[in-house]
DNA sequence: CAACCGATCACCT
DNA sequence: GGTGATCGGTTGC
């Protein structure tokens, strides 16, 4: 399924600021598509910066693939704060996931980045990913960067230690999204990816034909 | 104390 | 394109 959006108020780097992620986690995913994800390492390092290309919303509640499902824990506290903060869990023994807090305080919905496609800072991704100059050259080799949740995460540095709880809307916490300029965009959704509970519900929204979404 | 994972990679056709 | 191996924090028994 498919649909048209529009944002007519849009107004370039601009910070989203906190009342943006106090809503439904299903509008936030749709309206974080097009906007800018920016990663400040130090002040000596460029920013790397990426666009939000395939998201998914965890409900919360009757969401039984969310994390916040089974009640707060330590892991899952972020999900019961604030709207706009960075959830980040392990995975798989392996990687890292970044998530948004959504909805008021002491509700637990929040949306998963999934993919980018590399704005800026590109040749520093490569490195952190581990992909040489000749690979970087080819469209299968960039799509390495930062398709995937996982991958996105390596690619700016993005771990639980450095960011877990960063509030996304202050202009000096490492992470934050931006307003792009308009850009016709339509949006095409799907079930969630790798999960087994409530699988049938379609929450994944991503930009339709972008080269940069994971599948 | 052990099962459970919201993924990725190497290697295969 | 598809398949199998993999790792470790978190959670609940």
């Amino acid at each position: 399924m498919k649909t048209q959006t529009r944002n007519e108020s849009a107004r370039r780097g601009r910070i989203l600021p906190q009342r943006f992620y106090a809503r439904d986690p299903r509008i936030v995913a749709r309206e974080l598509l097009g906007k800018v994800l920016v990663r400040t390492l130090s002040d000596r390092v460029p920013e790397l910066a990426g666009r939000i290309v395939e998201v998914e919303a965890y409900l919360g509640q009757d969401d039984e693939a969310a994390h916040s499902a089974a009640g707060e824990t330590a892991r899952n506290r972020v999900l019961f704060g604030p709207p706009g903060h960075a959830y980040i869990y392990f995975i798989y023994g392996v990687h890292f996931c970044l998530n948004f807090s959504c909805l008021p305080a002491g509700q637990a919905g929040c949306v998963l980045l999934r993919a980018l496609e590399p704005l800026s800072g590109i040749e520093e991704m490569a490195r952190a990913r581990r992909i040489n100059s000749v690979r970087l050259q080819s469209p299968s080799g960039r799509k390495l960067l930062t398709s995937g949740p996982g991958r996105l995460c390596e690619a700016l540095s993005i771990t639980r230690s450095a960011l877990n709880g960063a509030a996304l809307y202050l202009p000096d916490s490492g992470l934050r999204i931006v307003e792009d300029a308009f850009q016709p965009m339509e949006i095409g959704e799907s079930p969630r990816v790798g999960i087994t509970k409530s699988s049938a519900l379609p929450l994944r929204y991503f930009i339709a034909g972008n080269k940069f979404v994971s599948r």
